[in-house]
DNA sequence: TGACTAAGAGCTTCTTAGCTT
DNA sequence: AAGCTAAGAAGCTCTTAGTCA
């Protein structure tokens, strides 16, 4: 998928979405929120996952919607053995 | 904690810390995602964890850096016997 | 066709100077 | 002290118009 496409997928003015999505993927301008969610949706991709700098996390993130319901069950006990401060 | 005194740890200027603050949490104005980033770490909560609107992902967001690296381990086992597409 | 950029119009936030509880 | 707001200064993005491969 072109850039451009990527941005009219999201809503944006098909006459300014090439250098628009341009100018984010080359860091030379920064997206809001809310441009950010349409790209994600687009994409198919958790926003959480683009706000997570551990690895780790960012695999759980990617995939825990797409486990089975008992194994997403079997990782919530896991998470809330931690005690709550 | 005031909503000066949070801007202030995060770095804010302090004499303009407090409108700033009560701006974002009135919803006036948006914070960038570098200032985001600047006050979830001053009140210890994961980035990602403010862009999940999936709470049961959220709790796996708030809680997967808390649990053992034994329980880390076989929560990153249960995602990854999802199919990559 | 697709990736990319400069420059200015237009829009947003940040700061100042307050008021209110 | 803490929460909150208007309004202008300051800063940023979006659009236009275009180049390059």
């Amino acid at each position: 998928m072109s850039q451009k496409q990527l941005g009219i997928e999201a809503g944006f003015d098909p006459s300014s979405a090439s250098p628009r999505m341009n100018q984010y993927e080359k860091g030379k301008h920064h997206p809001d929120a809310t441009t950010v969610a349409k790209l994600c949706e687009v994409l198919g991709v958790p926003v959480a996952y683009l706000y997570c700098d551990d690895d780790d996390l960012a695999r759980v993130i990617a995939n825990f919607s797409k486990v089975g319901e008992k194994d997403r069950k079997r990782i919530l006990a896991i998470v809330d053995t931690v005690k709550q401060s």
